[in-house]
DNA sequence: CTGAAAGCGCTAACAA
DNA sequence: TTGTTAGCGCTTTCAG
């Protein structure tokens, strides 16, 4: 709502006739002149500080809305240190789990009036560190990482050194010393073991085993610790090793079945993996839930719709992309505090996919 | 690797005893001072700027490497008016569609040396205005938008006032002269329509209706005019209004199962309701592929691996990620450029969730 | 090829 | 309660 028409510049180049300075946009130097007040007094308004008067404060605000202002952050940034911009970087947002992560993250963050600046790195480690290093050129107040497969501590110590406050997500590295939030992971292949190891089942495969991975180590752990107490064999002609996606469980399924002595039943590194496995029994005329039994992990929004609808190990993505942002808040709160962990339980989620064993 | 050890602060508080001055960081003012040249010629080094000779160069970077030197995006946002950040509002990244096209958007954000700043806002209109005007304040170069259910053009004036460059994705508002990356959402469900009525199907419902969306009302106008065209009649009892979620699909189902000369097939708003009719349908005793024919839309990757496989208009989410970020990124080069749309074809991919009518 | 100097838009002392 | 001033870290003329 401009009162004075843009005259038509004539012949004139585009830069205005009056004054070449600036850029155009209305900044807090705009308003005080405009008010004859100061900058100050005008930044102090707009955030309603307490120290200029009600009058002056109603005053800016309202001629601020009305010439369009906007707050330029980068400038507040460069002077104040802070951006309230939460980093995070993931290897995959196109997997629900990660997506679920992400979408509780992104909720927590902007209840606390933060923004989410995103990078991804599809478990590739030289993207990694390239994605981690402009990331931390916008100088974010703090990150949520979950590490690409195969990370070590030394690729986040120039983040550490530049005393960047960060939280681990889902997956640790090995002697970091810094927050984390996660599931218990050798419990919850446990839990799966225990359920199917009830149902009679003996030859229980692995798909998608990853010793790269903070949670492939420990639910393989889990895997082998409950045969060992069953007084079963590892048998690695049914443990398949692959990342944890839909296309390597299908794979891994029909690798594992093609195996001297089959398995009756898997459980997976995740419900993706399961998912896949599914369709891979199906292509060799097996129904889970009836011939087989498969367990997944994460329970993912889709594992509840399958059919058969899938027993898994339900992680708590919401709570755990809920807490580690708020754990990251706290640590930017308070950079020095002791770093935390919080490792939640999972749950056996019983649905359609398993089923007693039947010689 | 500093050389000289941090004498313990005695008595003194934390201020340093040398200089009080700075941060601690290392800027381009240390890295100068340190090799006694200027701060442009740093700037201009570390750039790798022909303007500056070969030695002069491989020393500055060799230097800021030891020292730990990190660019300060913020201060040179402000100083060039650009932040390489691309900003990205949708409602819902836990839906898989969003999920795919975001994913899409950031691999060739990155590969441009762009960054994404995302939020989003549930289609909720409040919301999605704090996002948007949070998002803005950043100073984004760009901004890829799907707006949010019930938007209007004056929800974006602010950001056009600003000439933010925008290009909106999916989802088109009339009236608003931007860039669009879309797909030909009538003509999809034409598709379905067709496919339908060529397996002999009659009776077809309408899952997840919304005129709130541009895709919601395109795609009912394809499904409203294939009826048309064969002579059929629209009706209403056989139309399910809601947002297209999982939950809205088992409702749907279940609601037109219950009219009084029920369907025997339904074309669904997207995947997601599809998923959730297929639920609901054998809550009713009835399987997809076999006694009812589902159609869904999208071809998120589950589609494919459902059971039945879902039958459904293919919309490539990856070529339409991609796309809006190049539209951004050449309208961001180019204010000025005249508007462009580009509309992808959908396709018609039969899978096993549909089959020929049988009385 | 390199340096000096100004300034992007904001905030935080400190003065008035 | 408000104004003055300096400066965050960078880039960009313009001189040399």
């Amino acid at each position: 709502m401009t009162d004075d028409a843009q005259p038509a510049a004539a012949d004139l180049p585009d830069v205005p006739a009056s004054a070449p300075l600036g850029r155009g946009r209305v900044t807090l130097q705009i308003i005080a002149q405009h008010l004859a007040v100061s900058t100050a007094t005008v930044s102090l308004a707009l955030r309603g500080s307490p120290l200029v008067a009600e009058a002056t404060r109603s005053r800016v605000q309202s001629i601020a809305r009305q010439m369009g202002y906007s707050y330029n952050r980068s400038a507040a940034s460069l002077r104040t240190d802070r951006t309230n911009i939460l980093a995070v970087g993931f290897h995959d947002i196109t997997n629900p789990y990660f997506a679920e992560l992400l979408a509780a993250i992104e909720e927590t963050a902007t209840g606390h009036g933060r923004s989410i600046l995103l990078g991804t790195y599809a478990e590739n480690l030289d993207r990694q560190d390239r994605v981690l290093t402009t990331l931390k050129e916008y100088r974010p107040d703090g990150m949520i990482l979950c590490p690409a497969a195969g990370s070590v501590a030394a690729d986040f110590a120039h983040l550490l050194e530049a005393g960047l406050p960060i939280v681990q997500l889902s997956r640790e590295i090995p002697g970091l010393a810094l927050d984390f939030v996660g599931s218990d992971d050798r419990h919850g292949a446990v839990l799966a073991m225990e359920h199917l190891l009830g149902l009679g089942h003996r030859r229980i495969a692995f798909l998608g085993e990853s010793q790269r991975i903070s949670t492939g180590r420990n639910r393989f752990t889990g895997y082998c610790e409950t045969l060992a107490r069953h007084g079963l064999p590892l048998d690695r002609a049914i443990v398949h090793s692959a990342q944890g996606t839909r296309e390597n469980g299908l794979k891994g399924i029909q690798a594992v079945l093609a195996a001297a002595d089959p398995p009756s039943a898997a459980i997976c590194f995740n419900d993706l993996t399961a998912f896949g496995a599914m369709l891979g029994l199906r292509h060799c005329g097996l129904e889970a839930g009836v011939d087989f039994s498969l367990v997944g992990c994460d329970d993912v929004q889709e594992a509840a719709q399958w059919y058969p609808a899938l027993t898994t190990i339900k992680n708590f993505q919401d709570e755990m992309g809920r807490k580690s942002a708020e754990f990251l808040l706290e640590r930017i709160a308070d950079p020095n505090a002791q770093p935390r962990r919080l490792i939640l339980t999972p749950e056996l989620v019983v649905r359609g996919s398993t089923a007693p064993f039947r010689g």
